[in-house]
DNA sequence: GTGAAAGCGCTAACAA
DNA sequence: TTGTTAGCGCTTTCAC
């Protein structure tokens, strides 16, 4: 058996709730009565029951984490470690555990985060990108359980979350090329139920309304966060009578599958057709050419989401409901050439 | 207030026991109650309180995964977030949760592991990576608490663990390159106090001796699992009077340094260095040339730790102590290049 | 400043 | 088959 808070009474001849005081820091206690016990806690090698305490306290410690769905295949794509490590980090230096669940289906899901949640496992909730119709949001905000949301929701402006301004960031890079010269700009977009995918389109609309040049729709391609789908995109434009010089690609991972494509079919990049992607994932770097990227800030987004919901789960005031991590453009190679429109 | 037990016994007009043989699936108890007691639980949307429930049976539900101190690093590497989803995956089959810790000092590694266990939060802990002299893997085992290593411990043979056979897989890379006519061939290790760097060493040695071919220690290079290491790496082997023909890389990470640095240096792969990896990231196949990599069976290593550790959890007979998961070489462009011995 | 006692929500003997 | 009872280890009034 363990050592419990009783033991420690005994051995020190107090009871067990000047123990319970001592553990929490209690300010009316005697100096001498604090030392004595916690010596003898040291002997005993006594560690409080966490779970005990969460029973009668209502805390755990602990926030939750939902992982999208198909983690499956968000795991490949470098976000989601990151993501993890800002959120680890930063529960880690709060003293708080982090616990990690998922489900396959849509249902699974919200058994896994109704598990967490009703069953008192953990004190909140961060809740990894936002589709569009989430069951998972209403139930916590019915709930009126602690939670931020890694993305934004439309149905719930309310809620709290962490975000890039993606509407900025695509603005950003589509004047970017604009700037280089082009005027002929092609968006190969993520999966058009993620409201990331929606925002970098409007911000794509945006800079090419302001600068007064015709939106084509045709130029638009949606695909999933995978190599394979630039590569498709990529043997789309490529074979369109009149195609774009320059491509706005959601993310890295893509972009080096559209770039892959180019330099197997013999083409040149920049000169054939210059890229920009979004995440700044370290193969960018590397690539030949060097691919240039928006640096989202991965990891503040995870430690920001998790200091958040700490400091709501704390009750602590929260100025902002939503927070935004800022975006770096990072021009490499890839978008770098002045072509005359 | 949350709906209770007693809430749903009173209800149903049963004691709070029968509730509970109810939700344990007791057989002794009437197909009648059991439809009854089922339908106020649905009725009042009750949830067990996983505290209580934990408190009293003394299980959790939930397994601990101890990421290494330096998951600020090793995060980078494609190789934690594989792991972490085939742990995820098995866990979340088992219907058990994941809790995630991790510490920067080994002081705070080894508190946080020790929450973990004496707060009885987890019912068994998955250890990730294995240093020569582990304090965590010394105080599981005085506590007698489950936990599964992946990775293998010298010190404690006798611990469960999930590793691949990487004496063998580094004798079969060396073979490989051997086989293509090299007799210079380097090697560029990891951290030498991880036990994976020194089995693949030997393994390496190995290969070299039953060929009979020379050792030579000069050419054995350490660093860290970074391009970095691999770009320094480079730099001295190819100032050496007289440098290996081929060189076998700890990780592809660092493959791809030496490749980068070979290409900015204008030296040509395979032609005049040959390259091969381990771990098979996604980025090698994508190199120029595509990079020769070892799968190691990243996503299996965490699906059976998970596996087996929650078997031994269970108290399910577990018959070996060791589990070897598979490896495979794949020979890419990258060290497909036959030379003249 | 400290102790006694009640109770958090649940399970598991022991009875009936 | 079901109910009664006694805790699991801790916190927290309410006294003193």
């Amino acid at each position: 058996m363990n050592v419990t808070i009783i033991d420690v009474a005994k051995k020190a001849g107090v009871s067990p709730s000047t123990v319970s005081r001592v553990i929490s820091g209690h300010p009316r206690i005697s100096p001498a009565t604090v030392r004595k016990v916690k010596d003898i806690m040291e002997e005993l090698g006594y560690h409080p029951n966490m779970m005990a305490k969460s029973l009668v306290s209502k805390t755990t410690q602990t926030i939750g984490l939902l992982l999208p769905r198909s983690a499956e295949e968000l795991f490949l794509n470098q976000f989601f470690s990151e993501v993890i490590r800002g959120v680890v980090s930063q529960a880690a230096r709060s003293e708080y555990d982090l616990m990690m669940t998922t489900g396959i289906t849509e249902r699974e899901e919200v058994e896994a985060v109704t598990r967490l949640v009703r069953g008192r496992r953990v004190d909140g909730v961060i809740l990894l990108y936002s589709r569009n119709s989430d069951p998972v949001i209403s139930f916590l905000k019915e709930e009126r359980f602690p939670f931020v949301l890694i993305g934004r929701s439309e149905e719930h402006p309310d809620v709290l979350s962490v975000d890039n301004d993606n509407v900025q960031a695509a603005y950003d890079v589509t004047k970017h090329l604009l700037a280089q010269g082009h005027r002929r700009i092609g968006f190969v977009s993520g999966p058009p139920n993620l409201i990331v995918s929606r925002d970098r389109l409007e911000g794509y609309k945006q800079a090419l309304a302001d600068a007064e040049v015709e939106f084509h729709s045709e130029w638009i391609v949606e695909g999933e966060f995978l190599q394979e789908s630039g590569y498709r995109a990529m043997s789309f434009f490529m074979t369109l009578p009149e195609r774009p010089t320059a491509l706005v690609v959601m993310d890295d991972l893509v972009a080096f599958g559209v770039l892959r494509g180019l330099t197997e079919l013999g083409y040149k990049v920049p000169q054939d057709l210059s890229l920009i992607g979004f995440n700044n994932i370290p193969m960018s770097e590397l690539a030949s050419p060097p691919i240039s990227s928006v640096d989202i800030g991965i990891y503040q987004l995870g430690y920001t989401a998790s200091q958040t919901l700490i400091r709501a789960v704390k009750g602590e005031a929260i100025h902002h409901t939503r927070m935004i991590i800022p975006h770096r453009l990072i021009a490499r190679e890839s978008s770098l050439h002045h072509i005359q429109p």
